[in-house]
RNA sequence: GGUCCGUUCGUCUAGGGGUUAGGACACCACCCUUUCACGGUGGAGACACGGGUUCGAUUCCCGUACGGACUACCA
């Protein structure tokens, strides 16, 4: 029997989520909830120096309003806290003095000069790549070149100090990752990283293996960028002694800009034309806002229907896919291993589809504090129908109003292209007879057309003689939603004051 | 440069040793409609290249090309 599945979330907090991030919360969230597992957020901000204000706030309500929520967390607790890792600070020195006392990694006592010196050294010896490894360590000043005295007495002395993995000489090591199989390196492709930092905080990577540990995480699902640095950790867990525990790894891939190349980044902001964050960020240094999905007026089952398949599918035909039926259908088998570049337009259509799948009735619900907001009047019992007619020819709530405005007030303009190719001289009389023959009937759809279609046979008039010239009187507008379901809606008394309000402003 | 990862229509992808290589977005045409949408029907559009293995490779293997990630006392 395998152990409980535990996963987690690890952002680290310096700026906004952005989607991609979003999307890794969301794989991890919906793996644990398919396997019936835990989904856990930690905070890694070992770096205090990138630590931006209100970052951590903007994660937890970003993954709130996605629907992504942790079972465990620093906002939620759990009884593997805490969950912020600089609150574990004090919990990482012993693993690191092991790894000391058991020579598998040292004392460093270069400067970050005396480092920055070395690469440009090497750099002008062309050789590009520098690296801290099992070569050059020997002419470097650490534990393994001083002697044990002169360590100690720059100890003593406090001077400041990191600690790097001593990686082993030349060594395969293997793991294996289940979206891409097994992973091979050599370790003299390694170089010895900082596991501990002279600021009295472990690395990521050391922070990472040990939290990971403590907190029995089983699986590490997490983007591509990481996986160079994965037999590091491979390595960390084996020099700890927890091999037998070390969670399966996948590596997914990543989501690309749709120009040029890269993958999609928080620096790309608004600039091709569609949100990278899932709610609005304010810069707290710049005050610039970047706008999110939240605020662009996307469902948040959209939101989270459109990140998932980028990159995975069900391998069905299908692809509206709320949260639950996500939960449903998860697997990491079926997560491709392509980066995928992001398709906004597609992303429109997943939220008109759940547009559309909405209920007229939650749709009027929703629409509510928009027209609050932009004080529009509005006939509560009425909005359900609008929302009706205008669902099907929107992308966004906020499109609808825009659309329909004609529903909650009288147009003050008209059409300048429907009135220069409809608007004839006998128009007046059409609308003024119209009016008449409207309110002949009860004001339903079905007998407005009926009158409509009478008075049509009556008068020898085509459909598209009346239909536009009555529309852009009431609407103002050349296109939209059936005249007979608009006029039953705005009733007799707004139609008619409408066609009066026409007939005098038009010619 | 080095290490690692990847490559099916423009995009997201299904598929997999023998298929008319399937779907979705976008695009085009037609139908429906007073109009705009929705919807429907149809169209154009892809297995990066070269070698193997095989009776047969888009599918398996190896190269090449191209793309990407990483290469900090950042995560």
């Amino acid at each position: 029997m395998s152990k409980p599945v535990r996963v987690r979330f690890a952002p680290s907090p310096t700026g906004p989520l952005h989607i991609g991030g979003v999307r890794t919360a969301l794989y991890n969230y919906l793996f644990a909830k398919k396997q019936g597992g835990t989904f856990i957020l930690r905070i890694e901000d070992t770096d205090q120096t990138r630590y931006i204000k209100g970052a951590e706030e903007y994660i937890q309500e970003a993954l709130k309003w996605s629907g992504i929520v942790p079972d465990e967390g620093p906002e939620k607790g759990g009884d593997y806290g805490p969950y912020r890792q600089s609150d574990r600070k004090a919990g990482y020195g012993k693993f690191v003095q092991q790894l000391i006392d058991e020579d598998k990694a040292y004392y460093a006592f270069d400067s970050a000069e005396e480092l920055t010196e070395m690469r440009e050294q090497a750099k002008k010896a062309k050789m590009p790549n520098w690296q801290y490894n099992s070569i050059t360590r020997n002419s470097m000043k650490n534990s393994l070149t001083l002697s044990k005295d002169e360590v100690q007495a720059k100890l003593d002395a406090n001077e400041p100090y990191a600690v790097r993995i001593k990686i082993p000489r030349n060594e395969e090591v293997r793991f294996h990752d289940t979206i891409r199989g097994w992973i091979v390196v050599n370790t003299s492709n390694l170089d010895d990283k900082v596991i501990f930092k002279s600021d009295g905080m472990p690395t990521y990577h050391m922070a990472n293996v040990i939290d990971d540990y403590n907190m029995k995480i089983s699986h590490v699902i997490r983007g591509e960028e990481w996986l160079p640095s994965a037999p590091l950790h491979v390595l960390l867990y084996r020099f700890l002694g927890w091999e037998d525990a070390m969670p399966e790894f996948a590596h997914l891939p990543l989501i690309l800009k749709p120009d040029g190349n890269g993958k999609l980044s928080k620096r790309d902001g608004d600039r091709l034309g569609f949100p990278v964050f899932p709610i609005n960020w304010k810069n707290p240094e710049t005050g610039e806002t970047a706008s999110g999905y939240r605020e662009q007026g996307y469902f948040p089952e959209a939101f989270t229907n459109m990140l998932a398949f980028l990159g995975w599918n069900p391998g069905s035909d299908q692809e509206i896919y709320p949260l639950q039926d996500l939960i449903d259908a998860f697997s990491l088998e079926r997560v491709g291993k392509a980066g995928a570049k992001f398709d906004a337009k597609k992303t429109v259509w997943f939220n008109e589809q759940y547009l559309k799948n909405t209920e007229n009735k939650k749709l009027a619900e929703l629409l509510v504090p928009v027209l609050k907001e932009q004080e529009i009047e509005f006939n509560t019992a009425q909005l359900p129908s609008i929302c009706g007619l205008l669902k099907e020819r929107a992308s966004f709530l906020t499109e609808m109003v825009q659309n329909g405005l004609y529903f909650f007030k009288a147009p003050n303009e008209y059409d300048e292209k429907t009135i220069n190719k409809k608007w004839k001289e006998n128009a007046p009389h059409i609308v003024e007879d119209l009016k008449a023959a409207f309110s002949r009937t009860d004001y339903t759809a079905q007998s407005l057309k009926e009158a409509f279609e009478t008075y049509l046979a009556q008068n020898e008039l085509s459909f598209g003689k009346a239909g536009p010239v009555l529309r852009v009187a009431i609407t103002g507008s050349g296109m939209g939603p059936s005249l007979f379901d608009i006029c039953a809606i705005l009733g007799q008394k707004e139609v008619e004051s409408r066609i009066n309000k026409a007939l005098k402003e038009l010619p």
